[in-house]
RNA sequence: GGCGCCAUAGCCAAGUGGUAAGGCAGAGGUCUGCAAAACCUUUAUUCCCCGGUUCAAAUCCGGGUGGCGCCUCCA
């Protein structure tokens, strides 16, 4: 399969370093709220990526973080811990917030059918690890101890920037005023923090009481995780330019080498062509859509609509087209399941080789999902096409085998007494009366088809 | 100010040199008392504009215009 390398800006093959065994790492949730759909899709483009490669025969070793603690609110070094801010906010202990909202994460990635890495390491529990590495690179130079904790040193990195593809000359160029001027470089970044008494979660360290860096927990739960070099790591375009390039330092100072093969980063979500912010208040959550009558999977869906390194523009009109497709889709399964034609098995090889084709194109799930409709449409309704449709969901994740035909519901005698009192106006060709009687029936969310096999009643979704 | 991405039908978009995928919405039809559902058919002589390269360009190059993102926490 090719995959996009933000390191070599190609779509290269990939290869992983151990025969058949893939390790990836991906940048998880900093649990400080609920996460948002933007944040969704990287996660939802994650999860497409491992099942792409076991689609591909790959066992997967992932791995990914909870930040649950560390994250700055600016980054000059300065302001509250997130995590902090959150619980002072929230009238909680930090530990309460992350909690909480480490839960409704993995509830919202239950809802979105994202399967759970192997390995789920939070920042909290590997303090030692992070510690380790902190003093290794200070042991190798790269780290230097100033007043407020402990920094590397970039210049002494000459590849700093390479990911980003922007050198350190011309970021000086944008930076702006230096508020730390005890730092060798304004691009040096915090590997250790020394805390104050009031900061609540702290951490006894060779430097005294503190907290670890933004950056240090990717790298040293990577290494304890995956090994000194692994094949992927993910994330969101936004941590190309200093998260990731940071990580790198990081690992290339401590381990001497690039720590990983493939760097592979999601697009942004936009909303309504737009920047998501919580200012303009567009930043919907799982439970948002829920409240509009939307499936999360109608969102995995969306999803789809495009590429995942392009963005992608979230309306409430483009959620609604893709929970219409979702449900087209179900029936197509549904109908395939009941049919009895015969497909040739060359024809099968065909289609899945196409379906094959597309997502080893750099995941390229709109050109699969061409493929998907070609089954779903075709006249001919077969079982093989069916089961073809859930070997695809390997990849697709839509949960296609749990489609079941809807339950002819049970409706109280009073409903039934309308419906039979319009079969009745029906048959005496009073449409006058059975069209009021529809009417009267919608009013009360109740929806009747007239079917050659006789009135289909449903509830009004 | 610096860096970068993008521009394809009403909307979401795939396609990166060989003559415009797919989804949603719309239109027409079959069916139906009507409707709904389902099914069938249909919807870009053209890919923001202007030049250039080429037998051939939505695709490559140059120049515009417009939109967006990053450079500050962010997926």
């Amino acid at each position: 399969m090719k995959l996009f390398n933000t390191l070599t800006k190609g779509k290269d093959q990939f290869e992983p370093i151990e025969n058949n065994m893939v390790r990836m790492y991906s940048c998880g949730p900093t649990v400080y709220m609920y996460a948002h759909i933007g944040n969704l899709r990287t996660y939802v483009f994650m999860d497409i990526l491992r099942r792409v490669l076991k689609y591909n025969g790959y066992k997967v070793k992932h791995v990914m973080n909870i930040t649950d603690v560390g994250h700055l609110l600016s980054d000059a070094d300065e302001g509250e811990d997130k995590m902090v801010k959150s619980a002072r906010e929230q009238k909680k202990s930090p530990w309460e917030i992350a909690e909480y909202f480490t839960e409704a994460f993995f509830e919202d990635v239950e809802q979105l059918n994202i399967e759970k890495p192997e390995v789920i390491c939070k920042a909290t529990e590997h303090i030692d690890e992070m510690l380790e590495f902190v003093q290794g690179l200070v042991e190798k130079g790269y780290g230097y101890e100033i007043g407020d904790g402990i920094y590397y040193d970039v210049s002494k990195f000459k590849e700093y920037g390479k990911l980003s593809g922007i050198s350190l000359e011309e970021q000086m160029a944008g930076a702006r005023v230096e508020v730390n001027d005890e730092k060798r470089h304004p691009a040096d970044f915090a590997l250790w923090k020394k805390a104050t008494k009031e900061h609540i979660m702290q951490w006894d360290s060779p430097w005294g009481p503190g907290y670890p860096g933004w950056h240090i927990e990717c790298s040293a739960m990577g290494k304890k995780y995956l090994g000194y070099r692994f094949d992927i790591h993910t994330g969101g375009v936004d941590h190309i330019p200093i998260h990731h390039e940071n990580e790198i330092a990081q690992s290339c100072g401590l381990l001497g080498a690039q720590p990983v093969n493939f760097w592979v980063h999601g697009e942004f979500l936009l909303v309504d062509g737009g920047k998501m912010s919580k200012s303009l208040g567009n930043t919907y959550t799982i439970r948002d859509l829920k409240e509009k009558g939307f499936e999360p999977m109608a969102y995995r869906f969306f999803c789809y609509n495009a590429h995942y390194r392009s963005k992608l523009n979230f309306t409430w009109d483009g959620l609604k087209s893709a929970q219409a497709s979702l449900e087209k889709l179900r029936e197509g399964v549904l109908a395939h399941s009941k049919g009895e034609s015969e497909i040739g098995q060359e024809e099968i090889d065909l289609l899945k080789e196409e379906f094959l084709e597309a997502v080893n194109d750099d995941l390229n799930i709109p050109r699969a999902m061409v493929v998907v409709w070609k089954i779903v449409k075709d006249p001919r309704k077969s079982m093989q096409f069916r089961d073809l449709l859930y070997d695809f969901d390997r990849v697709l994740g839509l949960r296609l085998d749990k489609v079941t035909e809807k339950k002819e519901e049970e409706f109280g005698p009073e409903i039934m007494q309308l419906v039979e009192q319009r079969q009745q106006a029906r048959a005496n060709k009073d449409w006058k009366t059975a069209d009021q009687l529809r009417d009267r029936l919608k009013s009360m969310g109740i929806v009747v088809e007239d079917t050659p096999e006789g009135p289909k009643i449903k509830r009004e979704e």
